[in-house]
This record gives C-alpha cells, structure tokens and sequence, in this order.
RNA sequence: GGAGGGAUGCCGGAGCGGUUAAUCGGGACGGACUGUAAAUCCGUUGGCCAGCGCCUACGGUGGUUCGAAUCCACCUCCCUCCA
C-alpha cells in the first residue's frame, strides 16, 4: 500500500480541505484513473498565477494517470444571470462561449497536458435534461440547505436581490458532476459549498459522492482582496515577462488590518511565496522572521519571488531579463529596452512640431484631449527626458525620440510619411 | 393585487427650485518622497477649446417655472411591508 500513501500524499499537497480522505484513499486503493473535475466559467476565461497553482497541482495528478475532466459551463453562461451582484455576468452568445473556452482551454493548456484532458460542454446534457429533468434536480435540494451558503444567506438578511437562477446554480454544477461521474472535484475555498452540493447530487442520483478539494484563494496584488482578473488586482499566466515582474513588485509588504496597522507585516510576500512557489510553511516563516528582524530586505524577497515565477511560465532566461529590465527602468531610471514604436502621420507635424496634445492621444496615452491636457498641465508628459510645459506650444519631434507619460508608459516616435 | 421607499458622476453617498459640472469619501491618474511596497503630502478626475466660452449630464418621456438633480404626470427597474 506504500504507493498509494505516496499518492495520497500527492493529492493532499496544499490543499486546505478534503471531503473526505478516507474516501478519497479508498477511490485510490482500487487502482482505477479518477475522474478529476474542473469546471470553467466561460464568461471570465483569463487565467490568473492563483489558478495556475492548482493547475500545476493537477498536473501532477494526471501525470500520475488520472483524468482531467474540464467542464465549460455554456449552458449557465449562455443564460446569463440579470440579477445579483455579480454584474459581471452578461449573456454570452454561443461564438462568446466558444472562444472563451478556447482561450481558457489554451491557458490551461501552458500548464496541463490537454491531449490527456476530456472537455465537455455541458450544454450537452441540459439540454436532454429539460424542464422535467430540471425540476427534478431542483427536488432534491431543499431551501433551508440552500441557505447555507454564506453569501445566499447574508444577501437575504441584508434584502440584496437573489435571483432563482443564482439558487439552482449549485444544483447546476452539481448535476455536472453527476453526468461526468466525476471522483473528485477541485475548487477555491470559496468553491466549498457548491463542491459539497455536488456531493449531495450525485447521492440522489444513485452515485457515489465525489471527493471534493479546496485550494487556498491567492491574494490579489492589493493585498486585500481575492485575486481575481474582474478586480485588476492579478497577474495572468500569459502576462508577458516584464509584466509579471513588475506587477509582482507592486505587492505591498503587509496587508493592513481595519486601523491600518499591519497585523501581518510581511504576510503577502510570504503567502505568494507559499502558495506560488510551494515553500514550506516553516520556510516561509524563517523568511517572515528573517524580514522582521531586517536580515532580509523586502525589496529583495520580492524580487526573488518574482524572478522565480516569471521563470516558472516562461523560462529562466526570461526572468533574468524582466528582473535587469525592472532594475534598468525603476531603479537606475533609464529607458526600458523594449517599447513600443508609435508612427506619427507626417501631417500630424508641421516644421518638426506638433500639437503635444495630439500627440499623447495619437500615442494612445490619454482617451481624451482634456485627459491629455491634464497630463501634460501636471508635468506628465516628456520627451527625451525634457518635461512637455506649455500644452499650447507644439513640441519638437524627430524620429526616434521618447515620448514619456508618467512614470511607466513610453513609446518611441516613428515620423511616418 | 394593495401601501410606502428608492434610482445621482468609475464606485459609495450628499444635495431637495437659482450662486451646482454638482459637498464628501473611495478608486484612478499626475507630481514629491521611494524599494513601481506601505504611509504621507500636493494636484487632477464629463466633453470640445490656446483662452473667452460653448455643449452634454443627476433612471426614461413629457410638463410647471424666467430658471429643475431638486416640483408635477406617466413609464421602467429595485427595495420594504401587507395580501
């Protein structure tokens, strides 16, 4: 039984809960590839470092001879969801679902060995289910266990609006895993209670419960929020080299409590390196204290943590070249080596000059000219290095000069014909 | 079905007939500081204009008024209580 202590072991590795490990050690011990579950929102198909942990993870499980079973969920994502918080929720059409799905499937494919996976839509079998089938579902499930789920449970107290549909949404991932046969079904922590519902539905129709998993929620570049692409606070696993390090930069040190005092005064440096880089709790704790007593400097971690992720989705090489890059432009001010090349219509300059207003637009730097006009009013604006002062006098421009905006957008100026 | 409350700029939320492009907070952006951290400070934050100024905006449509985000009518959506 030792290999299958080693592949339970596998399978436990980062995960915050497991219902249950003795089930789970049971589907093990019959030695037969488990259908691991994975399902998809088709509306937000951008994968963020957060998800690629987990991916990473399952990785290792398919490499070990289970099967990844993705599920898109079109047949939820075409219907939309009008009510809620989540606004983010608009009605897709079936095109929108399908090129979602390619790019979640192609995002995940960085990570997981797709040819391996299975991808199913579960249109497919709702669309078979109908309205009797879909009441059925429904009839297993009672409101009071619906209520369990927190935030159900908080937008009734508070009289948010919740919608039907938001109730048989659980039932709906649930059914999922009933018409996949799915073993076990991997989530965010804040998955935990649709996860359970899966469980709960496939008792009903005659099958034996999935084993459910959750994964730790990263962090988000804020410090306080969920990492999530909706809230601009993620770093996506096709962010290119420079972005990635630079975002990974920006993390602030601590993450403050209610009055602003750090409780955790290096807590997401560490989290990210525990939970991006797998270290050991205990090694990320002698980091913690390291960074407490000074013997190492924020700044410092920060930037090996960076290094080692950017290297992760994209090479070694790359994360040498995104960490010099960071230090040629942010610390030592120089020009990043690589920015994009803006052509100037020629009739856009007259006697070498031009309007610097059109010009920031032109450069895509500023979406109105009151916008541009503010930036270069504050002393945003420069090229090569001189400040833009007068937003009335036309500024000398020859090919190949560097236009400035704040501290991080640059283009060089192309004199088109 | 009945009664009441609400809809304001990216978000939250003031304003309740003129001096309101609309207090304030958050966010965002620019500047200072710096480790592209946090904290702090200064500034900006509807559009067009070099500027004078002009235009469009407070759920929608009409109306009252010299003048409306503010008053009236109808409509749409949301919430509460009753059935």
């Amino acid at each position: 039984m030792a290999r299958v202590d080693d592949e339970l072991r596998l399978f436990l590795e980062g995960t915050i809960q497991v219902e249950s490990v003795p089930e789970l050690r049971a589907k093990l011990e019959r030695g037969k590839p488990l259908r691991i579950k994975l399902g998809c929102d088709p509306s937000a198909p951008d994968l963020h470092v957060g998800h690629g942990t987990v991916l990473r993870r399952l990785r290792r499980m398919q490499d070990a001879g289970h099967t990844i079973v993705f599920i898109v969920g079109d047949f939820t994502g075409m219907i939309g969801d009008p009510s809620g918080k989540s606004k983010t929720r608009p009605m897709l059409s079936e095109e929108q679902v399908k090129r979602n799905a390619q790019t979640y499937v192609d995002q995940v494919g960085l990570i997981l060995d797709v040819s391996r996976c299975e991808l199913r839509y579960n249109s497919e079998w709702f669309r078979e289910l109908g309205a009797a089938g879909m009441l059925e579902l429904a009839s297993h499930y009672t409101l009071a266990r619906m209520l369990e789920r927190e935030d159900f449970a908080s937008r009734v107290a508070t009289n948010s609006p919740l919608s039907i549909r938001e109730l048989l949404y659980p039932l709906v991932q649930g059914y999922d895993s009933v018409a996949i046969e799915a073993d076990i079904e991997v989530g965010g922590t804040d998955q935990t209670f649709n996860l359970l519902v899966g469980r709960d539905i496939q008792r009903a129709y005659g099958l034996e419960p999935q084993v459910i998993m959750t994964y730790p929620l990263l962090v988000g570049l804020d410090g306080k929020e969920k990492m999530s692409k909706s809230l601009g606070n993620a770093v996506g696993i096709t962010d290119e080299p420079n972005d990635m390090f630079g975002k990974l930069m920006s993390i602030p040190d601590g993450v403050p409590d209610g009055d602003g005092n750090l409780a955790h005064p290096f807590g997401v440096i560490c989290h990210y390196y525990q939970a991006l880089l797998e270290w050991p709790l205990a090694r990320c704790e002698e980091l913690e204290r390291d960074l407490e007593a000074g013997r190492a400097h924020p700044r410092d971690a920060k930037a090996s943590m960076a290094r080692a992720i950017v290297a992760q989705y994209h090479s070694e090489a790359a994360a040498e070249e995104a960490a010099a890059e960071f230090d040629r432009v942010f610390a030592e001010r120089q020009l990043p080596s690589d920015m994009p090349d803006v052509t100037i219509p020629a009739d856009l300059v007259t006697d070498g000059r031009i309007d610097p207003v059109r010009l920031v637009r032109h450069c895509g730097f500023a979406a109105t000219n009151g916008e541009a006009r503010r930036l270069i009013d504050q002393g945003g604006v420069r090229v090569n290095d001189a400040v833009v002062g007068d937003l009335a006098a036309p500024v000398a421009v020859a090919d190949g000069d560097i236009l400035r905006v704040g501290k991080r957008r640059f283009a060089r100026l192309r004199i088109g014909a």
